[in-house]
DNA sequence: CTGCTTCACCTTTTT
DNA sequence: GGTGAAGCAG
């Protein structure tokens, strides 16, 4: 048995974590505090010392931190913590709610919606509504219904709660979009968790079930948890035998997802008794990293005070690198990642948003410098992909509505925008399926009802083998017996390379799936596991590749070498961020997480100018580099320093700005009505205006023809 | 009905 | 710069 002893690699704080009995415990665990070591090692004293691992469950964010934390309990424990629950609380919810369909009213085989299923429905509620996405962006609903959700907030509650324009108009369409949901037999991500709560609370037979089942639970980055998770948290863990939270509010960066920092914050007055450990050694980084990373988080003010101890010895002073304009910032990057001696896989470059990836990407290539692109446009997002699996789902479930009208025409096979009018008809009169209403179609064309039965046949046989079918078998046959095989062969179109490629790498993942499953490789097991996986594993090939990320991807993950680029307002903090005082405090968290990553050396760029959309914009310096210690950094200027104009900080507002028309300044609009000025670009008769209106939403002037005036 | 074109709008971050 | 929606010729 691996790890005979499990104590004695850890330092007495940590021990604590560990040992401790019953009851509820929160570990404050700083970052590099060695946070993932005490939950496995608190995961595998639990089970040496007699507990069932059936009853431990543990659980994570993130798919790649679930499956380190496997990892490591596996090699604590050998195949006995395979046992335990690791997982996310979305995996978590879906397995509960599929075994307790019948208690939730669910369709027993109930698809999951992703994002871009939710922003159809959307869509298609507001076309009903006839309300224009002009007035209200599309997106900007999906955001306000998942929020609500995320909080507990159902459509009547929202509509209730909620009485301005907007407020009313979106009330709407969460209203219709759950009808449209519910129709459809599916779930979305935030359903998961709200439904699992719902019924949790409702049902005090379930709840007692759950709890028989969890008697230790685990939570890991706890500081992210939103409403409805806490919620579940709280339902799960009191009744538990014991409850360990573990999280560090200084990487608090899912606020916009609906995460509140004040969980772990009031985690004592929830839990009363709670007994609180607070790990404050670091292991990772050397002490001049730390200060300078400690010294921007100290800005914040909602937060714990806390002190980090370095363990590892003074180490380099972070660098700090100015350049005039983004090519030399991607250049300098690139010739010192090749320069530096280290291991590609020893070093990161980090970004604020996926977009800045592509700059690093091209200039690697252009060396031969190998790299992995954490995040950025996931593989089981791609069209390609989703329609393969829409198919799959079909085969699973040909009641799966948004499947249906995802493929029914994939490839081409003269179902037009007439016929599916006319099915959507029905569908809305009769209130069946897209499936059951295809069935026996009046008021089309001969060709399209013809069209439609061979697709229905397709789907038939389709079915009839997947329920004995292992799914990479399933998928080969219908990659034929579509036509989807073929849409992409033979052309040497660099996209068709990438589709085909792609298709193949879904079946070797098929085969991987059933390979690690040998027992229950069924299709729905397969579609629920490919339904929350995200990421497409790149940490997994990151052995000997420089990682590009975003930095909120990049939690969790250490590196002896880490860039965190475009260190410029706009960026840092977001431009969308700059605004609210809570969303700054997220912003500087996130820059904190970043340098954090880093073991023996940190660089921090920045560019006085950069190709923003296709357009080269100038950039002021982020304010927080003004935050960080002096005496932690070594500055350098490459090319010519940036002009003075740019050099002054965005955020010291002008006392001379005596402009009626500027940034936050309430104005009124005789067409419009009464908005708030979002953004300034350009300057004298050239200035342009974004104006959020209050009941029209977006729009944007030309300063000097816009008939705006202060209100 | 399909496939090609042009044209807004875009992006913060993710399960 | 890139993508999705809308418009138009076969």
């Amino acid at each position: 048995m691996p790890g005979a002893d499990l104590l004695s690699s850890l330092n007495s704080e940590q021990r604590e974590a560990v040992l401790h009995g019953r009851g509820p415990l929160l570990v404050l665990a700083g970052a590099g505090s060695g946070k993932t070591r005490v939950i496995t090692h608190r995961l595998a004293h639990l089970v040496r010392s007699g507990v069932d691992p059936r009853t431990i469950t543990a659980v994570t964010f993130t798919n790649k931190a679930a499956a380190e934390m496997r990892e490591r309990a596996q090699a604590l424990l050998g195949g006995a913590a395979l046992a335990a629950f690791i997982g996310t609380f979305h995996s978590w919810c879906l397995r509960f709610l599929r075994r307790r369909h019948r208690e939730a009213s669910l369709p027993p085989r109930f698809a999951i919606a992703d994002t871009s299923d939710q922003l159809a429905l959307v869509k298609e509620a507001m076309a009903e509504l006839s309300i224009s996405e002009q007035v209200l962006p599309p997106n900007a609903v999906r955001g306000r219904i998942s929020n609500a959700k995320n909080a507990l907030v159902t459509a009547e509650r929202f509509a209730a709660m909620e009485t301005d324009y907007a407020g009313e108009r979106i009330g709407q369409v969460y209203a219709l979009y759950e009808k449209k949901l519910a129709a459809t037999g599916a779930l979305d991500f935030d359903d998961l968790i709200a439904r699992s709560v719902r019924l949790l609370a409702s049902d005090a037979a379930v709840l007692a079930d759950e709890r028989r089942r969890i008697r230790h639970l685990l939570i890991d980055e706890y500081q992210d948890t939103n409403s409805a998770q806490d919620a579940l948290v709280k339902r799960l863990g009191e009744g538990a035998d014991s409850l360990a939270a573990v999280g560090d509010e200084d990487q608090a960066i899912y606020r916009w997802r609906g995460a509140e920092v004040e969980h772990i914050l009031r985690f004592e007055e929830d839990f009363p008794g709670a007994c609180i450990v607070a790990l404050e050694a670091n292991y990772r980084s050397t002490a001049r990293i730390l200060a300078a990373a400690a010294g921007l988080v100290s800005h914040n003010r909602r937060r714990r005070e806390k002190r980090l101890r370095a363990d590892r010895g003074e180490g380099a002073a972070v660098r700090l690198w100015h350049f005039e304009e983004d090519r030399a910032e991607t250049e300098a990057v690139a010739r010192e990642v090749a320069s530096s001696g280290k291991a590609p896989g020893e070093i990161a470059v980090l970004y604020r948003t996926n977009a800045q990836s592509r700059p690093f990407e091209e200039e690697l290539v252009r060396r031969r410098i190998p790299y992995v692109v954490v995040g950025g446009m996931k593989f089981y997002e791609r069209a390609e992909v989703k329609d393969v699996l829409a198919y799959l789902r079909l085969a699973a479930r040909p009641e799966d509505d948004l499947a249906f009208r995802r493929v029914v025409n994939v490839p081409a096979r003269g179902i037009g925008a007439a016929t599916l009018d006319r099915i959507a008809a029905v569908v809305r009169e009769t209130g069946r399926s897209w499936w059951e209403a295809s069935a026996d179609l009046s008021g089309v064309t001969e060709r399209a009802r013809t069209a439609l039965a061979r697709f229905r046949e397709i789907v038939v046989d389709l079915h009839e083998k997947a329920a004995t079918w292992t799914p990479s078998a399933l998928l080969d046959h219908l990659l034929a017996v579509t036509g989807y095989g073929d849409l992409y062969a033979g052309s040497e179109d660099r996209e068709d390379v990438a589709r085909r490629e792609n298709i193949e790498e879904l079946l070797s993942s098929a085969r991987e799936f059933e390979r690690r499953n040998a027992e229950g490789a069924t299709i729905g097991e397969y579609l629920d596991t490919v339904a929350l996986a995200t990421d497409a594993d790149a940490a997994a090939a990151s052995g000997g590749a420089v990682t590009l990320s975003t930095l909120h991807a990049a939690k969790g993950l250490e590196f002896d070498t880490v860039f965190v680029v475009g260190l410029e307002e706009g960026y840092l903090p977001h431009g969308q961020s700059a605004e609210d005082e809570d969303e700054l405090e997220e912003e500087r968290r996130l820059l904190y997480v970043g340098m954090t990553r880093a073991k023996d050396q940190l660089t921090l760029t920045l560019a006085g100018r950069r190709l923003v959309y296709g357009r080269v914009e100038p950039r002021r310096p982020s304010r927080f580099v003004d935050e960080l210690p002096k005496n932690a950094l070594e500055e350098r200027m490459f090319g010519r320093p940036a002009p003075t104009i740019f050099a002054a900080r965005a955020h010291e507002e002008d006392p001379a700005d005596d402009r009626p028309l500027r940034r936050g300044k309430r104005v009124r609009h005789p067409r419009y009505g009464y908005g708030v000025i979002l953004t300034e670009e350009g300057s004298g008769d050239e200035t342009r205006l974004t104006v959020y209106f209050d009941r029209a939403g977006k729009k944007k002037f030309v300063a000097r023809y816009a008939d705006l005036t202060p209100a």
